[in-house]
DNA sequence: CATCGTAACTTGTCATTGACAAGATATGGG
DNA sequence: CCCATATCTTGTCAATGACAAGTTACGATG
């Protein structure tokens, strides 16, 4: 122990987690003003250490945001699994998942601004694919193998997840998300 | 004229043109990099000129992607409008915009990069709002009151413009987005 | 045609940022 | 106990967005 105990103001040498701290702080940040706006020194400040210190962890902002994306993209898998074997439950999953965590959302479907070849991310990107393609497979096992179907079904449920977290649909603001969306997927294959 | 003509390289004062020049070489810029990268002074040296013009036309860069998106849901509400009395020709018709003018589209639904409640982006995006209304209207009488059919279609289209856009789906990319839009989109109401 | 108000553009500046280089400090295995 | 290494800091640079203040051209008006 270097650094003398003065309660709150203690900063050791080694933050002892600074790589989770900076991705939530990410999080947090990125729900604020979005994630073009996110500023690393910024989440330096917010953990308490040094300008300099997210590259040693991340390399640079690309880096930080693609294991964003890539959490997003196990969290959404665990979405889609958990809502049972009903297509429209998995869905409401998507959206809700979405929702719940705008921001890795956002970030997951921004190309532009992470390493969209990292081999991490793309194991992630496979495995939610997976999730999505054995809802349909439990819920519609005879339109499992027609691409059109898995299509539609990630159309339409991302598609409302896009524009409810874009806020492109002001006047539902208030209301639950999910049971917006429920009526909503129904329309789907004539179900 | 106190600018010699010396051929190419001649720079008048006045542009002449220096707004459209600029949205033109944002257009160019957001195709090649995203929009989150995109630099005023970048757009100025396209342009030829100082690099504090474009405030001047824009007031800042949000003003300048503000501009961009009425230009991109006007763009939009004609691609809908032109694709006919059909719902899933209209569908096609948003997917076909979104393609083609990949960058407006993309500035359209990231509110944090715009100012949005400019007034003139409202009028735009309320005027793309009646177009897609119309366009339910026109295919589905039937259905045309049912919020829950208008946010499914527009939902529908709009998840696949967005997963085409972003590169989520890898394997189509060589193909004609509207060859593959149009079988998915035929999966709404049963139709 | 002269003048003047104003729109269009330039030059200069500042704080902030991402990236990099080099140094300081702690940690844990041998 | 010691050192190889991961972790974090300090210092620096070029690029950027925004703003202030000055310059130039346009066009309406008399």
């Amino acid at each position: 122990m270097t650094s003398y105990d003065d309660g709150m103001t203690e900063r050791p040498y080694h933050h002892g987690d600074l790589k989770n701290a900076l991705l939530a702080a990410a999080v947090e940040a990125i729900a604020q003003h979005g994630p073009a706006a996110l500023s690393l020194r910024d989440l330096a400040r917010r953990a308490g250490v040094s300008h300099a210190a997210p590259a040693h962890h991340f390399g640079d902002k690309a880096g930080l945001l693609t294991e964003l994306a890539t959490e997003g993209y196990d969290l959404m898998a665990e979405a889609v699994r958990s809502a049972g074997p009903d297509l429209v439950e998995a869905g409401v999953g998507y959206v809700r998942f979405a929702v719940e965590h705008r921001s890795h959302f956002e970030v997951m479907f921004q190309p532009a601004l992470l390493h969209p070849d990292d081999p991490g991310l793309v194991a992630a990107r496979a495995r939610a694919d997976a999730a999505l393609s054995a809802a349909l497979a439990a819920s519609r096992p005879e339109r499992a193998e027609q691409r059109e179907a898995k299509l539609a079904a990630w159309s339409l449920a991302h598609g409302f997840a896009a524009l409810w977290v874009n806020g492109a649909m002001p006047d539902l603001v208030d209301r639950d998300p999910a049971g917006v969306a429920r009526p909503v997927l129904r329309n789907l294959f004539g179900g």
